[in-house]
DNA sequence: CATCTATGTATACGCTGTCAACATTACTGT
DNA sequence: ACAGTAATGTTGACAGCGTATACATAGATG
């Protein structure tokens, strides 16, 4: 029960310790120079102690991805219940959380959708479900603003799935680079994402 | 100037085998797992023969991935052809094609897009010019459909990034699995990704 | 206190990217 | 035609990587 590191053969909490660093390092050199190895270091543990917590580099990598999941359900719930009754703001707010959340985080959204993860070898379901939880929270929503008369009558999932894939569309561009000079600012960020929002609300065409 | 290979001490035209070479594999073992050395056997060289050609293994990367947008850019440029003097029709299967293009190439999109290439090693201007070619054909598309009537008279970089946004999220949404079931099959894509333009279009909210 | 299990270490293996030194071929100018 | 040089390929070496195996230590349980 020690919890004090370096002192103690055994370390007390390694698994959560691994995580923290973890993260702390894919974000300082990207998902793909990420090793396990270096992390041990960085723990103060032999390079073969991660493998007593987690089976692979996969498995580490899906936990934090896991986390990742959490953190982005969190987060667009927050903003979706600070304007219960609004469905139209809850959308625009969910949206500016999840790409925000993103540009706070862009190695670890990398991570969590660029192909880093062994699907083949993990559990999967977690994964999975965690993300599923996110765009439940979003079907959610449409499913109420529909009710209330606010957004169309087309398939819920199909709307969800729309609003989902604008979102994360802005969201991969950004932290993939591609809008290098258009949204690398904060607050830049939060009013492209609102407006792209209100023009899929709106729609494109003239009337 | 021998073009056979296998029989020369120099190879003929090493530098193009090894990118198509590259692309098969990684199209195999995604581009998490490829490596350079397993590159050279595969192309019947020494393992250090590439780098004559290449910098470095991320060079070679971002050949690869330049050969990607090159392929996006005609993809939608001949899909837009298809329907001159139909802006809305041309925005759809622009979009569709896009998004059929990463179905049918899951791993390099994810290379493309997923931050497997170092962009601060990276010439960079290469990559970006390229991916801005692909932009630039939806630019000139919304552009036209404005000025035509069909599209509403917004800032077109924005119109440009919206639907950039929803077909790139959704591609990436399909390449990264977290559509497993929703969109397997090619003609569910195809199907998917117009219903969702179409969405874009029209606009979610009620009128 | 004895023992079992959880947790950490030491060592070894094959694979990886990359560098330096060398070999072979193609191209160049005279 | 031929010498010299640049282009292209090979060999060997190195450190770092993921991971399997055998061993060490400590906490928990009886």
């Amino acid at each position: 029960m020690n919890k004090r590191s370096g002192e103690t053969y055994h370390h007390g909490n390694l698994h959560g310790t691994l995580i923290a660093a973890a993260i702390e390092l894919i974000r300082d050199k990207g998902p793909n120079a990420f090793s396990l190895r270096e992390l041990a270091k960085k723990a103060g543990v032999s390079h073969t102690a991660p493998y007593r917590h987690f089976k692979d580099k996969n498995a580490l990598l899906v936990a934090i991805a896991e986390t990742g999941f959490k953190t982005l359900t969190e987060r667009t719930r927050n903003a979706a219940m600070q304007f219960d009754g609004d469905p139209k703001r809850q959308l625009i707010e969910t949206g500016v959380a999840y790409v925000e959340l993103a540009l706070d985080n862009p190695e670890i959204t990398q991570l969590m959708f660029g192909g880093f993860i062994d699907m083949e070898k993990c559990p999967k379901e977690n994964l999975d479900s965690e993300a599923d939880n996110a765009f439940q929270g979003l079907v959610n929503l449409i499913e109420s603003g529909k009710q209330s008369g606010v957004f169309r009558n087309e398939e819920t999932e199909l709307l969800a799935l729309a609003t989902w894939s604008m979102v994360h569309g802005l969201a991969m561009l950004i932290t993939g680079g591609q809008l290098c000079g258009i949204a690398d600012e904060q607050d830049q960020v939060r009013n492209l994402s609102a407006k792209v929002e209100s023009l899929l609300m709106e729609g494109i065409l003239t009337r």
